[in-house]
DNA sequence: TTCGATTAGTAAGGCAACTTGACAAACTAA
DNA sequence: TTAGTTTGTCAAGTTGCCTTACTAATCGAA
């Protein structure tokens, strides 16, 4: 993290302790005064640090924004530069990639919404132009990207470099995606699995930081789950951890074969399917044969009865596997994203069948970021490397007066 | 972890990155210069850090040691003092207490097992007294404790500092246990679920430090699981992480009811019971109606048709518990501990029926540790919570000559 | 035996960064 | 206007690290 153990080191480590209190405090000015005491640096210490933040560009002064109302000399408010520093964060799913641009804050700046190429290779080629299209068209700023995350649907081995377990987008067996992304944007890139991220944006929307444990279950044409713990993310040893959709459920009599697995019942698809087995069976509906899962939940709601029927295999499905995760990992939240995933009434009827697996129940909850969650991850993950990594460069002071 | 912001973090910085060396080479002696190159520290740095070192009783020089054969001035070995701290591993167990004094190196100095105690408090009330009886026994040596670990047969609330989940050893609804022992002990006292510090012991154990994921499954009377991720023991949004005992499993026609959890079927009574309920249905077997466990794996292993039956069962429904909990937090290795799991029987029936439910299974392994699993954790974890506060107190030189 | 070669350790000087204490600056309230 | 309060700067002093140069001890070869 910190290298050295001159005192360049120290240096370094109190940098990094300003420019997070700079983080915490933005977009509001902060005093040096003010700097001092939450650091509990002495006060020259903190001013020679804002110079050298000041002329690195990272932060200025707000001549405007006195603070006044209070006795004593008022304070010269100093603020953090949003776009001292850009990132740019990936979603590359199956059916979409989004690329946006972002600054310090989060505040996306510029997005785009492609559609997907027909391989890997396509895919990141088509990453790398959007990226400097984007990237152009915001001109000065264009230059100060710093980092960049990209979400993949797939496991990722940082080992090898490679995505795996990704059938939806073929032609990563012999690309290293991490590698071949930094070359080509010049910046540090991390790739990180799109569940995993979405839990990520949800940790951040919670404003539950640190210590809060919890996971993200998507459901749509698959089923993943994200697990946040001790507010960091959990890979597993393989890096495949949170694979829900394979998790083996208990059929009623299926004593011969494979098991059914999560997926095969709790998935878009699976629900679909369901339905139309349902009708096979007598069953009335009021709906089309292949209505979409979204017309399927609401009818359910309203007392459809195919449609409850198929609802309710999934939700106790679900339930029961979410009942195992949670004896297994005791996540203090649960929340549900995806297309069937984060429909309130999906979530109602999971929620609703859960207490019969377990004693104490985790909230449940279902996403308030709808399929723009992974890619939030994504710019949540790179603007969190650039903040670990960024005082390095800009500390060398310019001019010593 | 480090506080203060002047030269003196450096100090103990450096100090502490020294003292880690000196713990990594032990028992064996390292000289100055090869800790320079190892730390990154300039010689005379490292050679100010190791005299104060040496002055606090931490270190010393073994003049005998002298590494030979080799061109050059020969190193002055300095090597770590074992003994200068010790510290406390406890397992409070249901059935058995067990107290043991260990030195830096992780060396059982002493170790005494009592008999359980009535009720938490009295268990309390016992470990501290076979403490301070153990210390007594080492003479002066006895005054270097220096921190304390004890693992708890429950789920341990750091928040409120109470043991819950503990229906084998009551008492501890109101009993601060931290707090208690911490102020009799006269030091910084931690507790633990005695699963997670099983899985802690199994991770020294394998010596595959940093970065391997495995679980630790303990199966005998209760079935507990301890998650190390990431080399770190994970203990979930509440701290009940790994209750594998309560997990639902897939019964064959148990629509009805309360389905049965694990332990229902795989923890050591449940075995038994099972075995009985095969002998009733007249299945024909050589042993006696309430043989042991470890005598029904036995028999089952040479072909015995009840103890069979018995043993097929519950590893079935272990191998489903197990790969649900692969899929969702992928292991690289699981451990199988306690009177049941320790068993390489029980564990090759186990592992048998896992290939059924898992595209890629992790190394399915009996633990070496025994019954002593949890107090060689408790002692591992105590040593690890000195390793990062021990430097502190001793850096002041004493003398500056 | 003596003389390089090599590695280990020490001493002195210099530098970077932090803190303390004193003080100037700016504003509020009486 | 003056006392009080908070902010920011200056100068001096301290700590700790590094570099350079040197001494110490041993091996191997002439």
């Amino acid at each position: 993290m910190i290298d050295g153990s001159g005192p360049w080191a120290l240096r370094l480590r109190n940098g990094q302790a300003v420019f997070d209190e700079f983080m915490e405090a933005a977009p509001f000015p902060i005093s040096r005064a003010t700097l001092a005491r939450r650091t509990g640096l002495s006060k020259p210490t903190v001013s020679a640090l804002v110079s050298d933040l000041e002329h690195a560009g990272v932060v200025s002064l707000n001549p405007q924004e006195r603070s006044q109302g209070r006795i004593g000399r008022p304070a010269t408010p100093y603020a953090l530069v949003p776009d001292a520093a850009l990132v740019v964060g990936v979603d590359m799913g199956a059916t979409k990639i989004i690329v946006g641009i972002a600054d310090l804050l989060g505040r996306v700046l510029a997005e785009d919404r492609i559609g997907t190429a027909s391989d890997a290779r396509a895919a990141v080629e088509a990453v790398v132009e959007t990226t400097t299209r984007l990237l152009g068209d915001l001109g000065e700023r264009g230059h100060l990207l710093e980092s960049g995350c990209v979400g993949v649907p797939g496991v990722y081995r940082p080992a090898s470099d490679r995505v795996e377990m990704s059938p939806n987008l073929p032609g990563f067996a012999d690309l290293p995606i991490r590698t071949e992304l930094t070359q080509r944007l010049g910046v540090p890139v991390t790739i990180e699995n799109d569940v995993n991220l979405a839990a990520v944006a949800e940790a951040e929307e919670m404003d539950d930081r640190g210590g809060l444990d919890f996971v993200a279950i998507s459901v749509g044409t698959g089923i993943g789950a994200g697990l946040v713990m001790d507010g960091r993310l959990y890979r597993g040893g393989h890096g495949a951890a949170g694979e829900l959709g394979s998790v083996h459920i208990s059929g009623a009599a299926h004593q011969e074969g494979p098991r059914p697995t999560l997926e095969d019942v709790a998935s878009a698809p699976a629900i679909r399917k369901r339905f139309r087995q349902s009708l096979d069976a007598g069953r009335p509906s009021r709906l089309e044969r292949d209505a979409e899962v979204s017309e399927l939940l609401l009818a359910a709601s309203l007392g459809d009865d195919a449609a409850s029927k198929a609802l309710g295999i999934a939700a106790e499905a679900m339930a029961a596997a979410v009942a195992s995760l949670c004896w297994i990992t005791d996540p203090a939240r649960v929340v549900f994203g995806g297309g069937v995933g984060s429909n309130p009434i999906f979530v109602d009827a999971v929620r609703s069948k859960l207490d019969r697996h377990l004693d104490e129940t985790p909230e449940v909850v279902p996403s308030a970021l709808g399929n723009r969650a992974a890619f939030l991850g994504a710019v949540s993950a790179a603007r969190a490397s650039v903040r670990t990594t960024f005082v390095h460069g800009r500390l060398g002071r310019a001019d010593r007066s």
